[in-house]
DNA sequence: CCTTGAAGTTCCATTTAATGGAACTTGAGT
DNA sequence: ACTCAAGTTCCATTAAATGGAACTTCAAGG
């Protein structure tokens, strides 16, 4: 194997409850030889990739890590206007918003914007959360179509929560609701007394595909402010969609939604 | 030479304005063969490091970067709790405010609250300014003993304005002063027009070290603001200070400032 | 529809780096 | 000063990276 994926080993060892490794920690977690460990660190501090914590024996991510993927944004300058619409939102109304991406069946969020509520909804970048089981995941999965969806969960799915789907075919009736109303909810999944909405658009050119969604307790949300994150959500979105000439984006139907749950 | 130095290389050529390459970039701008490059960027993609734009041949940083990179500000929790401060100024006073790092004689932007007011600093998160010639850099500098200064600029250096330091005897003129007062100013140095206030704190378990910068035109601030700004900065580089026990901390004294020009 | 050339990929023998076991060094705690 | 855990260095073996050249792809122009 390449130094390059043990390298990739180590940066994957990062997580929000690990923010730097040692040479034990990669003989532990990787199962690599320590004589290995001990070196690629030091190579990879040497190329730039890690710092050494102080003087200690602590690795953690570099500057220019910090810097490269922070132009992951612009790249994806999807995210970025993504970003802008939720952040928006969330400032206006004071309830945490963030951008999501879909690895497979699994949803990323990638952006934050914490809200300013006592009782808010607090989001971990870099948190992964099934895509089925979230409002987020579903208004990405239903800018597929069916047997596409069908095709991601070959072995079916257990549900985590009562509110979420049950199976494939609770999903894909879920999403055809999505595709109609133009948006998703969600409501006690990931997180009791949760509710969150989402919407997903799309830019053809890169092939990347986003969801903007505000997430807020249950309690806290009339019906005519979810009505009016809805829309804001939506014309964000179709904003955005309109620029990208994204042609599978499934507009608001109002229509619908008023009369939803 | 690894092929992690070349991955590194491939990192370093992503900037803001380059947000993906070919093979063809990386031959012109690393000088390798092409057969090198296609693979390389193949390797890292397959790695997870890269990810391809679309279906097209064009490379762009990974999401993992953008996650490992966003683990940085926690790692160096002093970066977290510094754009907190730094945060609530901008907001409160609507001018841009910033963090800093020091790399050797370079000072690098981590994070950055552009400022409400429509004229208004802008920054550029990466970007590298000389130390010297900053007010973020010499807030910076100033935790340095002289000879370790002097030992930074072995050559001299030679002044990019008329308000800048002109050698290494008169930056270390305003270094003293710098630790005298507790911060640091520049007037007209990088940008024209330009007025920038910084202290610096550290963190002594983990020797990083932060400066904190408030940034404005300087015909829209009043003496008044600009002592308050001061003072802001001052009393929350302070706090961080207590809670890291940064022993190099210079603390503010108003009593100079108030005479400052 | 064929030609052309730029861009990218694959192939191969050669060169170079990575590997893992064991011996060695370091450093904190007793 | 001793001990043990943590980290580093050494070495022959094994595996991967290299770069030149041949090959493929693709889009533009005749």
């Amino acid at each position: 194997m390449s130094i390059l994926s043990s390298a990739v080993d180590v940066l994957r060892c990062f997580s929000s409850t690990r923010h730097d490794v040692t040479v034990t920690d990669l003989v532990t977690l990787l199962g690599m030889p320590k004589s290995n460990a001990s070196r690629l660190l030091r190579a990879m501090r040497d190329e730039g990739l890690l710092e050494t914590v102080g003087d200690s024996k602590r690795y953690r991510p570099s500057l220019l890590l910090n810097q490269v993927g922070h132009l992951y944004r612009f790249a994806a300058s999807l995210i970025d206007r993504a970003d802008a619409v939720v952040g928006n939102i969330s400032d206006r109304i004071g309830h945490t918003g963030y951008v999501s991406v879909r690895r497979g069946t699994e949803i990323v969020a990638v952006t934050a914007h914490p809200g300013r509520h006592a009782l808010r909804v607090v989001t971990s970048i870099g948190d992964r959360i099934p895509a089925f089981a979230s409002s987020t995941g579903r208004a990405l999965l239903a800018r597929l179509p069916d047997d596409e969806v069908r095709a991601l969960y070959p072995a079916g799915f257990s549900a985590p929560s009562e509110t979420a789907p049950r199976n494939v075919d609770e999903l894909l009736g879920r999403l055809a609701r999505v595709r109609d109303e133009g948006f998703a909810e969600s409501r006690d999944e990931a997180v009791r007394g949760v509710r969150a909405l989402s919407v997903a658009v799309g830019d053809p050119t890169t092939g990347d595909e986003v969801a903007l969604c505000l997430s807020f307790p249950a309690a806290t949300v009339e019906p005519a402010e979810r009505l009016s994150i809805i829309r804001s959500l939506g014309e964000g979105a179709a904003g955005i969609a309109a620029l990208t000439q994204d042609k599978r984006f499934h507009p608001l139907n109002l229509a619908i939604a008023e009369t939803a749950p």
